[in-house]
DNA sequence: CCAGGTTGGTTGTATACGCAACAACAACAG
DNA sequence: CTGTTGTTGTTGCGTATACAACCAACCTGG
């Protein structure tokens, strides 16, 4: 039998193939943690909570679907459940029935919720735009984006998703 | 007063800025997943587990300090506590005291583990190619490392880090 | 109409994580 | 040596999340 113990070759990754992998990993995890921790301390709000309201403001009628909100913030529905069930709890939104289809809830906005994210964005935008955006020019902008857009239609995350959230032909969402 | 409601203009993305940043955030939590379900499905790993092997594999001895194994995976002291916790239990690693400081204690590779990690780092280097790293060309590869310098830099976790866990001159850390 | 399969949202349960508190030890000033 | 301050690893606790099970409502073919 042959030994299991003659490796193969294991090719491991070059210097710069290691910066690029891992840079993602710790950049995506610096600023996450920052980027939460000051929207923490200026308006007393977690990203993932953000990320909810911004969705929801930029929706038609300040309102989503459960479903599509939780694909939309890549979290799972009873994830989401939770999610808004905080903030509802604090007022920032508040459950609606859908009149098409007895089973669905709406998350939709309130007057406070709304104040509270305009309030939010200001800060969360000049934080990405400082931490993140001014580190690349325009075109290393632009093909970073299309990066992504390859990587993405590699493991089966880009047409469907996409299709789902952009079918409304509404503006693209903001962050 | 001033009114509270005039709003200042508050710029959104441009379109390239919002594919650029949320690409990214995209592009994370899908090879995240994507990686950790091939790691546990291949061979029963978690992919925090495997970063902590990995890391054990490629330090002097096999062994690191709880403290820098925790801040080199991007984790808090007590959730490694805990991990290692769990890989002991699994036997891929042991305890080990250390003899200069007698709080200080080392998570040391067993052969276990060192076989069970030279299996998953083939399954984990080939994901990660052929999901991330084949998308770009050498070029964009040497930008995207240095891109993601700056933005470590500018947020602070550039230089102290790297120097702490590149002061022992040993080979990078691989994935 | 209705029977089977599907979808949307909620709930129970398990897990992983961070923070704060702690104890043991180290390091250092005097 | 001694008191003070910082560091290391662990633990208690709270929380956020995912998965699976569930129910109600939808839909579709007959």
């Amino acid at each position: 039998m042959a030994t299991t113990s003659d490796s193969p070759p294991l090719r491991l990754l070059t210097p710069p193939e290691l910066r690029a992998w891992r840079g993602m990993l710790r950049v995506h995890a610096a600023l996450a943690k920052a980027l939460d921790a000051q929207l923490e301390a200026t308006h007393g709000l977690q990203l993932s909570s953000y990320e909810v309201l911004m969705y929801l403001a930029d929706a038609e009628y300040e309102r989503m679907r459960m479903c599509d909100l939780a694909s939309s913030i890549l979290l799972s529905r009873s994830g989401l459940t939770r999610l808004v069930d905080r903030l509802q709890r604090e007022g920032l939104l508040e459950r609606v029935a859908c009149d098409d289809d007895a089973r669905g809830a709406f998350a939709k906005l309130t007057p406070a919720g709304r104040e509270k994210l305009r309030a939010a964005r200001a800060t969360h935008l000049a934080g990405v735009r400082a931490m993140f955006l001014d580190v690349f020019s325009p075109e290393e902008l632009e093909a970073l984006g299309g990066a992504w857009d390859r990587v993405l239609e590699r493991s089966g995350f880009g047409c469907c998703k996409i299709a789902r959230t952009q079918v409304a032909g509404e503006p693209d969402h903001q962050t």
